[in-house]
DNA sequence: AATGCAATTAATGTATACAAAATCTCCGAT
DNA sequence: ATCGGAGATTTTGTATACATTAATTGCATT
């Protein structure tokens, strides 16, 4: 795309990766044009591409913010995520290469490196090459629409940083799925494939809860799972 | 959101489902904005959002066009869409009020009396109350993000016009499902919902793709007309 | 002090002017 | 006639000015 909307679009989205906005936060179209360096065209467009994706969220009163990922809602798209990343699997597994089935072995390689023996573990890299991994998996299924559907689903753990509350054992559980996924891969046994990685989202999903709860223990909020009563 | 902008995005997502603008064609900023009676301005938001939502696509030269459904690409979307409108009724099974499922089946009567001894059936209409059953139902799945995700897909059954070729048999048994479905809402029984909801989608593609090949048999270019909005 | 409301300020929405890029045209070389 | 390419033209990208709407301030009233 053109110059100053994806400057724009790649400075907003990276603060937002990286937790640099506080939640809530009043995103103003000024503020953000001056700090990258652009005018206020490419900085609403880009807005507004985020808010495709579901970064971004427009109040009623039309300010944009980061969207606040609510515990009901995280739940429902840890789902989402495992439901359709598991059909983009199994697509993947049909139609992908030898050579990009050789790259996710590299990065399987790097990530078990990047955490051996390593004290702190470095999460941050970690986090990175985990989301290479599902890009190319993404990437392998072949459908364009299916890929634009997902970066959304896939953003939010980022942004929620689940990775880094991995204990040593659930992070030896991934690497495994890592490895499974390759197999399956080279069998191109799609429903194989589709099980790992479902697997690999819930088991992400876990591990989400179990911390958040850790977390919240000195909070008296229970995790709810509830129905609405309008 | 805006007036200008949402005008522009009605007509323009307006003009796309009625099939005005032919497949591949470019659609032109001032040409739009003129027709509309908006600047361009509003005219490139609404562009940006229904490409966001699949309907439009941007090729490499940055000119829009209407989204070209190709056949295998077709296949792939109807998966998708059974997985995730599986999954949404499934939430909407759980979630969904007594007041929502009256609604529900005053529409299924609705479009049982449309096409009853109707000759020739007005499919236009029916289309049309069976995409308000189809938005009820992803309403009462109460995710903003699913129902954003589900609205490209939907949208393109509606403009390969599905719904105009089904047979009296299918149609029947597509009333059916509404029925069923209805009655697995007042159950609440999230998995027998889902399952309903996955054998509709399943077999409107089925209907599409005999349809589409008695029709490529016949005739080898399917009829396009051009018009302008307003 | 708390409240309500008008005036002010600030933010977003829209139009338009200009810049950059893509497409088209047409002419000359082969 | 075909091809290539230098301008001309059209179209999209970006900046900016102006319009509209939301938020804030500060004063008057109670």
């Amino acid at each position: 795309m053109s110059r100053a909307t994806d400057k724009a679009y790649d400075a907003i989205r990276n603060a937002v990766l990286q937790g640099n906005f506080g939640v809530g936060l009043r995103l103003k179209e000024n503020d953000l044009a001056t700090t990258i360096g652009v005018s206020r065209t490419p900085v609403r467009e880009a807005l507004r591409r985020l808010n495709a994706e579901g970064l971004i969220e427009f109040k009623s009163n039309h300010r944009a913010t980061v969207t606040q990922w609510t515990g009901e809602n995280v739940d429902d798209l840890f789902q989402l995520r495992a439901l359709l990343e598991g059909f983009a699997t199994a697509l993947a597994a049909e139609r992908i290469s030898d050579a990009k089935i050789n790259e996710l072995s590299a990065l399987a390689d790097k990530m078990e490196q990047t955490s051996a023996g390593k004290r702190p573990v470095n999460f941050d890299r970690l986090s990175q090459l985990n989301s290479e991994f599902h890009r190319i998996v993404m990437e392998a299924a072949g459908s364009k629409r299916l890929q634009t559907l997902m970066a959304g689903l896939i953003e939010m753990t980022i942004i929620l940083r689940t990775y880094h509350r991995y204990s040593p054992s659930e992070l030896a559980r991934s690497f495994g799925h890592h490895r499974e996924l390759i197999a399956a891969f080279l069998a191109h046994d799609s429903e194989w494939a589709r099980s790992v990685m479902t697997s690999h989202i819930l088991a992400a999903r876990a591990s989400y809860v179990r911390a958040n709860n850790n977390r919240n223990s000195a909070d008296p909020k229970p995790p709810q799972r509830k129905t609405r009563t309008r």
